[in-house]
DNA sequence: CGTATCGTGTAGCACCTGCTACGTAGAACC
DNA sequence: GGTTCTACGTAGCAGGTGCTACACGATACG
């Protein structure tokens, strides 16, 4: 289906939805409540967007985009070592205002994981953006840069589960450790 | 509420509940096509567990024994190194009956960091059952095994993640990477 | 100027949700 | 033997779901 309505609305739309997908979660997300705090309707989502999938799709994938974007900005370009980005990385993701968008990766992870749409197809969407910014910040040699990345991708991805689940006292002193033995 | 029905009655409900969340996910979960699959009605369901928070809960719960009884019968009891340990684990995650019930688990730990009711209660349990089976199973001193064992979840975690959003062979090669390196 | 398309509002449809009210056969208890 | 309690069936309630049908003014276009 072509994209309806005008382009700025839909802009403002998106970005709003962002907005309440990230402070209500987005496994839960239901039209009505979500237009509602936009001041419309949910038949005017539905002409923008289509369908409640492609809405969550298209607002996941944004939220991708300002994570990869997020973390290109505190971390400067070129390349550290592993574990220097670990904790530049680790870093960024304890700042209280990126806290809503790490809940939501993670949930996006889960709900991949349970197969459902559209969360799979965006979770891999956004592995690969993330695969590829750490590849492209990594101080090894270029046969290994793929497995390191995906190692500390791996790291950082750990680290936010037990983060949540546990407490971030537990997730920093793992950190620590991961450091230290390396 | 105090439990109410027949005993075994309520055992094979709960067993049957628990394949059928490993089957079709725990988030999505409604009574009325759990109980059609278990040959009751929702009314049922809800006179033996009370509500359908008490009764996820329960089988989420069993689901996380399960998991780390896995554990323990592939993995001899006994210290190992870190290394060896995360070797072994690893294995186990690959096998393909586990599958569901990793993906569970990952389901899980999303909501809970959602804040999605009965979640992040179960998911603490589960990461506390998780750690400390870790924490008995690190040859470390003992001063370092609680954070040993944080990084061994921290990791594994990370790798499934990995491992459902990417593809399994991104995973194992990071596997290697984060055993060689130590 | 007439006509077609676009953006939007109002209503509503069919279905699903957790949960409850009520009735009842059988068993247990006094 | 009457009463109370337990396990269960049937029906239904109030509210939510995604989505659609239809009307209508405005705007663009021939």
């Amino acid at each position: 289906m072509r994209e309806r309505g005008r382009p700025e609305q839909r802009q403002a739309f998106l970005a709003g939805a962002v907005e309440h997908v990230l402070r209500h979660g987005a496994s839960g997300l239901s039209l009505r409540p979500l237009a509602a705090a936009l001041g419309t309707s949910d038949r005017m989502l539905l002409y923008y967007f289509g369908s409640r999938e492609l809405l969550l799709g298209t607002v996941l994938d944004r939220v991708g985009d300002g994570l990869v974007a997020a973390l290109s900005e505190a971390v400067p370009a070129g390349r550290s070592h592993p574990e220097v980005l670990l904790r530049a990385v680790w870093s960024v993701a304890r700042e209280t205002d990126v806290e809503p968008v790490l809940r939501l990766y993670l949930e996006i992870m889960g709900q991949a994981a349970a197969q459902v749409a559209p969360f799979a197809a965006v979770a891999a969407r956004v592995a690969h953006r993330w695969l590829d910014w750490a590849q492209d910040r990594v101080d090894v040699p270029v046969a290994e840069r793929q497995d390191a990345a995906a190692g500390l991708l791996a790291t950082i991805d750990g680290l936010l589960i037990l983060n949540f689940a546990v407490g971030s006292g537990v997730a920093d002193r793992a950190v620590l450790r991961l450091l230290d033995q390396r």
